[in-house]
DNA sequence: AGCACGCCGACT
DNA sequence: GTCGGCGTGCTC
């Protein structure tokens, strides 16, 4: 019997008589030290436990039994991310530690359906549409590429496919970035489908989550849209995975398991001999090189829906016009903004920082505010003013007194985040409406959907925020995006930098100009030489793309070679100092596979933990996981130790 | 992951 | 002489 615990493999129990007719995927309750437990049966004993150790099961689960591919999919996952295969399976419980089932369910409702008249589809998105309800109807694994610029109509298209696997009696799941961009698409999903889809991430609450799970496990569900951790849930007819924004690191989980839920898709979708379609404006570089391999097959919108043009991006360079002293928005930027407001238009301001400023100082001694707990600067908050830290909940008042001098009313406040710049927009406007979108102002999904509202309905004239704002949302009146500071995110020399960039601008000028009126976009940055932001201006994204496979070739980094980080943590440093020695030391020669490490993480310390690194490189066909299993088999970790490994890591904290 | 056990330092 | 820190080992 799997258990939904973290725990190296499944564990032996006796079958009483009345429950000899048990069978893999079978749900049971077990006893498992002083508690009891929801488990899998996941196959045979292997017999090697001693007799007199071994348990009962208690009962089995009037639940319908988890489907041979949903198995195969968790030992894949488990090998793959080389985590234990009862931690995938407590993601299939939904998570959450809960009480087994006592009684047989009830159907989970399903609504009256009603769908809406499909929309009328432009000649490119019907043929899209079809080539996609053709490999749904006729089933099998296949992997496809959806891409459309942004506002060329990709949900429409996947939607069509979505309704082929309803038709077909199958369920379909929709994988989604960001919690923020469900209010506005799940509307749609509601009246195309005629049917409200079940909801899935970590905020729903825990009767709907319930609720859910059943529907999802019984097949009476047969539309779901989530999060990353959706994918794992126990579908009884999965027909279809579409993974839109598929470019997005949102989809990769780095706590726990690590795992990318787009690559999981693809595998799932091996597994379960079912279709997956990645839907992107910007797709990623690993998708782009599957599909020149010809593994993925690739559909192309190339226009955008109803008549819309792309926005016309200008960049400005922050040596040549320079905005005033403290002060973030140049003077073109300026006057583009005053023309948008005199134009009845709306403008959004895009700073990928929370907060009102990064950094604070004291100007008599020149002590720097830091995160007790972390090796990052403390982020001055508005409101009361706050010292925040975006690692760990670390937050205090912003105290009277510098901590090291004493000297009062010498602090400093270095750089912005959107609060200041909205600060500073209240004060050259100060007649626009403004309005700051970051993940402090909109707590739920509620308090996303009001804003959502208040901008649609023309309340806002000026929407200042961070990369929640920079998703799919739709504002027919935006005719303006300036993006603050468009160098921020190339900074740190982290491998997918560029590429990150560029496709994170592109989705932030996308939201500009989406019907009448022809939209711009200004990029404020210091290096307009910069490939990206020439790719930007130009709008030649294939050619980006192109020179950046080539230098990740010529490297071999992904998707051209393979990465692995293996993180050491502990929050004693001596102790982790010790342990990063002997596993230097303990590095198996092996070809095509380099270890470099250990050093200082980039957060070196974080959340109280000390952390060192090691980044595995390989060639693209070596068994990374095999090397990293050998490995650290060979090394014993003290206790406090905290060991993680990252398959195909994507951030390099 | 939880939980129990067990061994050392700090108090009533 | 007891409380409680967390290092170690176990759960079928």
């Amino acid at each position: 019997v799997l258990l939904p615990l973290p725990l190296t493999g499944a564990f032996d129990y006796l079958c009483p008589a009345p429950l000899s007719d048990l069978a893999p995927g079978d749900f049971v309750e077990v006893p498992f030290g002083r508690k009891t437990l929801t488990g899998v049966v996941w196959g045979h004993a292997r017999g090697d436990v001693d007799p007199a150790k071994l348990k009962p099961i208690l009962a089995k689960l009037e639940i319908p039994p988890l489907p041979a591919p949903q198995r195969r999919f968790t030992d894949w996952v488990a090998a793959y991310t080389m985590s234990p295969p009862g931690a995938i399976l407590k993601m299939a419980l939904g998570g959450q530690a809960w009480k087994p089932f006592k009684r047989k369910p009830k159907g989970a409702g399903t609504p009256a359906s009603n769908p809406a008249a499909p929309p009328t589809l432009s000649p490119e998105q019907a043929a899209a549409a079809a080539a996609l309800t053709q490999k749904v109807t006729q089933g099998g694994a296949s992997v496809t590429l959806l891409d459309g610029v942004t506002g060329s109509g990709k949900t429409e298209v996947y939607c069509e496919a979505i309704a082929a696997c309803l038709a077909k009696g199958q369920q379909a799941l929709v994988l989604l970035p960001e919690i923020a961009l469900t209010t506005q698409i799940l509307d749609r999903f509601t009246a195309r489908f005629g049917t409200a889809p079940a909801l899935w991430h970590s905020d729903v609450s825990d009767s709907t989550r319930r609720h859910s799970w059943l529907g999802i496990a019984t097949g009476t569900t047969p539309l779901v849209v989530g999060a990353r951790s959706a994918l794992f849930l126990p579908y009884q007819n999965l027909g279809l995975i579409i993974v839109d924004e598929e470019h997005e690191s949102a989809f990769k989980q780095e706590d726990g398991v690590f795992y990318h839920g787009r690559d999981m898709a693809v595998a799932r979708g091996h597994i379960g001999q079912i279709p997956v379609v990645l839907a992107s404006a910007t797709p990623s570089l690993e998708t782009l090189a599957n599909v020149e391999s010809g593994r993925y097959d690739r559909l192309v919108l190339p226009q955008r829906h109803g008549g819309a043009v792309l926005p016309d991006v200008t960049l400005i360079d922050l040596c040549a016009h320079p905005p005033e002293r403290q002060s973030w928005l140049s003077p073109p930027l300026v006057s583009a903004l005053t023309q948008t407001f005199a134009d009845q238009g709306q403008a959004m301001l895009f700073l990928n920082r929370r907060g009102y400023a990064p950094l604070t100082l004291c100007r008599a001694c020149g002590h720097r505010f830091q995160c007790p707990n972390c090796s990052a600067w403390l982020v001055a908050h508005q409101g009361p003013p706050r010292l925040k830290c975006h690692h760990c909940d670390y937050s205090n008042p912003l105290p009277k007194h510098c901590p090291a001098c004493q000297a009062e009313g010498q602090f400093f406040a270095c750089g912005p985040g959107v609060e200041r710049i909205a600060e500073e927009a209240t004060r050259r406007f100060p007649n626009a409406r403004i309005a700051v979108m970051t993940s402090d102002t909109i707590e739920d999904s509620a308090a996303a959907s009001r804003l959502i509202a208040a901008m649609e309905a023309g309340e806002i004239d000026l929407l200042v925020g961070t990369q929640i704002m920079a998703k799919g949302h739709n504002f027919p009146n935006l005719v303006l995006v300036g993006v603050v500071d468009a160098d921020l995110g190339l900074a740190g020399g982290d491998l997918r930098a560029a590429e990150r960039t560029f496709q994170l601008l592109q989705q932030v000028a996308g939201r500009s100009g989406r019907s009448t009126r022809r939209g711009r976009v200004f990029l404020q940055t210091l290096q307009p030489t910069h490939p990206v932001m020439q790719a930007l201006a130009i709008g030649d994204r294939d050619g980006f793309l192109r020179a950046e496979a080539a230098e990740r070739r010529l490297y071999a980094m992904p998707p051209f070679g393979r990465l692995a980080a293996i993180i050491l943590s502990s929050p004693d440093a001596a102790i982790l100092g010790h342990v990063g020695e002997a596993l230097a030391k303990a590095v198996p020669a092996t070809p095509d596979i380099r270890v470099l490490g250990p050093a200082d993480a980039p957060l070196a310390l974080l959340r109280g933990r000390h952390r060192r690194r090691f980044l595995i490189k390989a060639g693209k066909t070596v068994r990374l996981q095999n090397f990293i299993q050998t490995w650290l088999g060979s090394v014993r970790f003290p206790r406090s130790v905290r060991v993680q490994i990252d398959i195909d890591p994507y951030s390099f904290f």
